[in-house]
DNA sequence: TCCTATCTCTGTACGGCGTGCAATATTGCA
DNA sequence: TGCAATATTGCACGCCGTACAGAGATAGGA
């Protein structure tokens, strides 16, 4: 299992693994840096370009640190399917608001990991076994996969590491001129909340069934 | 209508909409930057700074200025409110993806700007003439907004400036391993046009249909 | 007319970033 | 023991946003 070092020179003093580890350590904050996290490891920050080609390597490695971190297994169970897309996603949500700039992250490195392959998957398992033809399912999962990271990353960049309450108080403190947008102005106690976990559940309820009734 | 310098000191010789023009300008090809839209207008980089309190607020202004490339006249006429939408949402794709960077943007900095309100307003009424409630309306509204961003960043991310034909070609070269992911495989011609305009227009009236369906 | 308060723009600088390159120190193998 | 390969470092470059002090231009008041 374990790597022997066939090769002369010295022995190496970390490994792209530990870099991850150090960069997920820092994420709460600010977004990880090479130079900061080397800083964090005791290290030139040149050293991490022994086990990382670029920066951009570091964030696609990232991406499936964080995705990993919600349960692909909230997608199995006896549950019904909508729910168990639901309960996936509002835990995805969550891993993504819970780290500054993860959100942001995701939409810039491309995911090409293991675990989102499984996601993918098993979200088109979902679908299929839902009734749809398999490529509707791969649609489906598409719109779903797109909801879910770009509301999280609207809502991330609103939030600002701030709590759900606090931004729509602010919100809710704006007023909206109710000549030129009455509807804004009526609604607005809706709209102050879009950034919230319940409309982020309601948005993928609608969803599910807009994919349910394509089939 | 000409704005007198009633105070003393010199004439100005930019303004922020200058400043803006010339950042729309050079967003081709690289994301604007305060050193180079100044070495763009000719001058130093703490100039704009006259103009402009930070990097963030030359933001706002372009999302705004992109949001406005996007005719909302499009969510008028006499067409099918679900036409509409979708005339509207593909020219906002089409701006932003016409843009290096310009997804991400909007991401990035709120959008709180005119052209984000009158475009809010104008989905609202779609829905409630829809036959919607208003503050279903208002949620079908966020639905909308967060699939045509979410749906073009991930796009944005994954063309990076290349074509689409380019990017299909190259998924589909990608082979999925059929043991592991047997749907994903099975699908992989559909999953390999996901970021293309085709997947973008099913997406939107899947989502819409599920909203209207929520009356 | 000159003075002075005010405003714009520049020179310079700081601290941060990613990363390339040459030198140094360490190791395994012949 | 020496050689070749390798990890880490010091240094440097060119970006970035932006703070600060000073120089020059301009208006109104004396």
């Amino acid at each position: 299992m374990e790597e022997k070092p066939q090769r002369p020179g010295p022995k190496r003093s970390l490994s792209a693994t530990r870099i991850v580890d150090a960069a997920m350590e820092l994420f709460d904050g600010e977004s990880p840096s090479i130079r900061g996290v080397a800083a964090h490891l005791g290290v030139r920050p040149n050293t991490l370009y022994t086990y990382l080609p670029d920066r951009a390597a570091l964030e696609r490695a990232l991406v499936d640190r964080l995705l990993a971190e919600a349960d692909p297994d909230l997608l199995l169970g006896r549950k019904g399917w909508r729910k168990r897309v639901e309960d996936y996603a509002c835990a995805l949500r969550g891993v993504l608001l819970g780290r500054r700039g993860a959100a942001a992250l995701l939409h810039t490195a491309p995911m090409d990991g293991p675990t989102a392959a499984l996601v993918g998957e098993r979200l088109l398992a979902i679908f299929v076994a839902a009734g749809l033809a398999p490529d509707d399912a791969a649609r489906a999962t598409y719109v779903v996969i797109v909801h879910v990271l770009g509301s999280a990353t609207l809502t991330a960049a609103d939030l600002n590491g701030r709590g759900e309450e606090a931004v729509v108080a602010e919100r809710m403190a704006i007023q909206m001129d109710a000549q030129y947008f009455p509807l804004t102005a009526a609604t607005w106690p809706v709209v102050a909340r879009w950034n919230t976990e319940d409309q982020f559940r309601w948005s993928l309820q609608v969803l599910l069934v807009g994919c349910a009734g394509s089939a």
